[in-house]
DNA sequence: TTCTAATGTAAGCAGTGTAAACATTAATGT
DNA sequence: ACATTAATGTTTACACTGCTTACATTAGAA
């Protein structure tokens, strides 16, 4: 005894390809298999994104806010240098153990975020966790607070990506984050 | 009057592909496309390439060749501090021309390099480039060397990764290479 | 309660990767 | 020189994809 309409199907389609771009890689993903998931039509899912672009944009959105969790500092009091480090680590914890689904908010599959803004805000936000929180280490200019973020999120965003490639080239990890 | 076997058609084909993935990005490219282009049957490619992926490795093969190429320095010799920054920005510079093919070297379309023996040797061929030019800067330990690699690598990769980023956000570029 | 916009469905198009069966030719062994 | 075989090409077809169009149902506003 199930209704026309679905009443959620929005948000029930973004939380089912959330969580199957991470299983398998958003490459794997099918508009018709995630309708199936949700018990609909193969183009019902069209009335809430118009391309497959846009379903991607809704993941890569919910991965920046899921980011901005995982590496955020309390900013209201001055922040010390172990602080950076740590969040420097949980970053790249979140490169690693959700992998697509950052191959989805760091790749080229969402092509311009300004054309999804909702994404394009999440993604800032993202940034502004990290330059907050370089405001808050010292006394720098503007400049230096934008070269401090630069240069450690290169390093970073570099290591989780040629961590991930040394073990497919090397068939083992060369740092354990659990050890 | 051309006659039933094309003669060359396996490097014809790689050959294109890596011009139309540069072009285009590697998600464009299809198989049925690319055998139009050189004149054969639909299926013919699949004699030289078993999957889509395996022509993958290929293009990406090229570009791993092409990279040790842009960064190769002279290691005969003892190798300066300027030689190595020299070989970051080139490094960089590939990355940011042939953003592209970079994809496809450093992505995740191209499962286990391990299944393409050729594509395998051709990468640690450019990370071997990495590392003699460490080995004949100091006189640093193999631990020393590998852990220079990582971390210059890491940085100049990604740099490439948050600057196409930062300017699919921003809409120009943070860095101007020609400048 | 009527009208409209939002949200669902059905059918179908053009394009994809790839498998299977068959055709042609180059290479090889006697 | 000739028969055999392996390499390389073609045809046909299947299952799948993103997406469009035309239509159906229903929720909410007038």
């Amino acid at each position: 005894m199930k209704s026309y309409h679905h009443g959620n199907l929005k948000q029930e389609l973004i939380d089912c390809a959330c969580r199957l771009c991470e299983r398998d890689g958003y490459t794997k993903l099918s508009i018709r298999t995630l309708a199936k998931e949700s018990g609909v039509s193969q183009t019902a899912p069209y009335r809430h994104f118009e391309t497959k672009e846009a379903l991607y944009a809704s993941v890569a959105q919910d991965g920046f806010n899921k980011l901005s969790k995982a590496i955020h500092v309390n900013v209201d009091k001055k922040v010390t240098k172990k602080q950076i480090v740590d969040m420097a680590i949980k970053y790249i914890e979140f490169g690693l153990k959700n992998a697509n689904t950052y191959d989805l908010m760091f790749g080229t599959a969402v092509g311009n975020f300004a054309e999804y803004p909702e994404l394009l805000e999440s993604a800032n936000s993202s940034y502004e966790n990290f330059r907050s929180s370089f405001s808050q280490l010292a006394n720098d200019s503007d400049e230096v607070i934008a070269f401090k973020c630069i240069t450690l999120w290169s390093m970073v965003h570099g290591l989780v990506g040629i961590l991930r490639k040394a073990q497919v080239v090397a068939d083992e990890p060369m740092i354990n984050l659990e050890a």
